[in-house]
DNA sequence: CTTTTGAATTTTGAATTCAAAATTACTCTA
DNA sequence: TAGAGTAATTTTGAATTCAAAATTCAAAAG
C-alpha cells in the first residue's frame, strides 16, 4: 500500500552533481510481485473488467498475470481484507456481490464519513485550497455546459477528494478511499437527467459558500443530504432495473 | 504437521442416530488455518504479547505456532491491509508504529464515527435495547464503587459496542471495530484518576439521558466530545512521558 | 584502532510440489 | 431416460524448494 520512503543504500550517490539527473534518488524502492497484483485486480474490479459475482480462477489468473499461485494467494487474502471479493473455503475467490442492505449502509456510512470530512475541512482548509477547489468548480460548470458528463464525473470526483484532502486526517482519507473504491466497482446505472445534473450543480454552489464562509455544520448537512439523495435514486432505479 | 479439524469426508456419518450430537449441525464451516493465524497473531498485538516496532520473523513465528510459512505470509499480508503492521519489501514485517500525528488522527476519525453512530443509534434503537444498555450502565456504576477498573473497562466498552449495534449498519461498525482494535493495540499508559473517573461516568450519564430522550445531535455531541478529551487525555501524558 | 570491503549466513520473495477437497464426467441400474 | 453412485479431473490449501536480497561477521587497509 505505502511505497517505502526511499532509502540510501549507497550513499556516494547523492555526492555526483545533479546536473539532469532526478533531484534527489532514482528508484529505489523496488515493487513486490504481490503489491501490483493487488493493484492490478483492484483495478479490474473497480473498472468492471471484473464484474460482481464472477468467479476468480486461481489458475487463469496466473496465467493472465504470468506468475505463480503463491504472490496470487497473498494478492487475494489482501483484497478480501479491503472487502473487494469473497473468499469461501475450499471454493474458490469471487468478486463481492452485496446485497442491497450492504449497499445502503455503505452509502450511509459514505455520507457520515464526507460530513465529517467537510466539517473538518472547513476549520483547517487554507484560502489557496479553497481556490483550486473553486477553480475546479468553474471547470465543472464548463464540463456541464459541453454535455461532458465523463468529464464532470472526474471534477466532481476531484473535488470531493480535495476537501477530504483538506480535512488534514490520513485515517479518515483513507477510510473514505476504501470504501468509495467499493462503491465504484459497483457500477451503477447512471441515470442521469438535465434536472438532476442541475440540481447537483446547484448543490455543489451551496457547499463552495459554505466553504467560503467555513461554515461546518452547513458544508456537513450538505453533503450527508447530496449523498443519501444520491443513495436513494441509485437504489431506486437499481430495485426497479430488477423487477 | 498439524491436525486439520475433523472434516466429514465420508458421508455416511451423519446416518447415524445423533443421540447425544450437536443438534443441528456440527462445524461444516472449518476453518482455514490462515484465518486462525490471523486471529491469533491479532490478539498477540491488541494484547500487547507483541509490541508497537517488534519485529515479526517468519521462521520464529512458523515454529512458535507449528505452521509452514505460506498461510503464514498471506496472514501477514492481512494484517498488514489491516493495519496492525508494516511490511517493508525484503525487510520482512514489524507491529506497526505510529506517530503522534497518525494516533491523534485516528483518535479524530474514532470520534466521527462515534458521533455518527450514536446519532443513527437514535434514530433505530428498539426500548428493549435501551434497557440493556441501562442495565450495563448500572453494572458499571457498581463497578466504580468497587473499584473495579478493569469490569468498568468491559462494561464502557461494552456500552459503546452496543450503541454501535443499534446504529444497524453492519459498514460503519465494521470500520468502527477495525480502527478501535489499532488503538486498543497502542496500550496506553492509562492515568485515571478518581476526578476522571467520576466526570466520565457523568458523560456517561448524560449519553443516557439524550438516548432515552432520542436526541441524536445531543448524543453526537457527548460522545464525539468524549473521545476528544480521551485523546487529549491520552496524548498529553504519553508526549510528557516520552521528555 | 577505526573503517571499509567482501564472503558467509540469514531472511525474505516466489515457484514448485504434494495433498485434500470439490467438481465434473461417466457408468450402471432401475 | 433419469438418477444414484463412483471414478477421474480440476481446483484449492499448505509444505517444500529454490533464488535473490539483506544482514552479519571477519579480515585487511589506512
Amino acid at each position: 500500500m505505502q511505497n517505502s520512503s526511499k532509502t540510501l543504500s549507497n550513499p556516494d550517490e547523492i555526492q555526483f552533481p545533479d546536473t539532469d539527473a532526478q533531484p534527489a534518488l532514482p528508484k529505489l524502492e523496488r515493487q513486490r510481485l504481490h503489491d501490483t497484483v493487488v493493484e492490478h485486480i483492484r483495478n479490474f474490479i473497480v473498472e468492471g473488467v471484473l464484474a460482481a459475482g464472477m468467479k476468480l480462477n486461481e489458475r487463469e489468473l496466473c496465467e493472465t498475470l504470468g506468475i505463480s499461485r503463491t504472490p496470487l494467494r497473498e494478492a487475494l487474502k489482501v483484497l478480501a481484507a479491503e472487502g473487494l471479493i469473497d473468499i469461501e473455503p475450499n471454493r474458490g475467490a469471487s468478486v463481492s456481490k452485496l446485497s442491497g442492505t450492504e449497499i445502503w449502509e455503505m452509502f450511509e456510512l459514505m455520507s457520515g464519513l464526507e460530513a465529517f470530512s467537510g466539517e473538518l475541512a472547513c476549520e483547517r482548509i487554507t484560502p489557496a485550497e479553497i481556490a483550486v477547489i473553486k477553480s475546479l468548480h468553474y471547470a465543472m460548470l464548463a464540463s456541464r455546459e459541453k454535455n461532458d458528463l465523463s468529464s464532470y464525473y472526474r471534477y466532481n470526483q476531484e473535488i470531493h477528494d480535495r476537501i477530504n484532502e483538506a480535512a488534514r486526517n490520513t485515517a479518515l482519507r483513507q477510510t473514505y478511499t476504501s470504501l468509495n473504491r467499493r462503491l465504484k466497482s459497483l457500477r451503477f446505472r447512471s441515470n442521469f437527467n438535465i434536472e438532476k445534473w442541475d440540481k447537483a450543480i446547484a448543490e455543489h454552489e451551496e457547499m463552495l459558500k459554505a466553504l467560503d464562509a467555513r461554515d461546518g455544520k452547513r458544508l456537513s448537512a450538505i453533503l450527508r443530504g447530496h449523498l443519501i439523495e444520491k443513495r436513494d435514486a441509485i437504489m431506486k432505479r437499481e430495485t426497479d432495473a430488477a423487477s
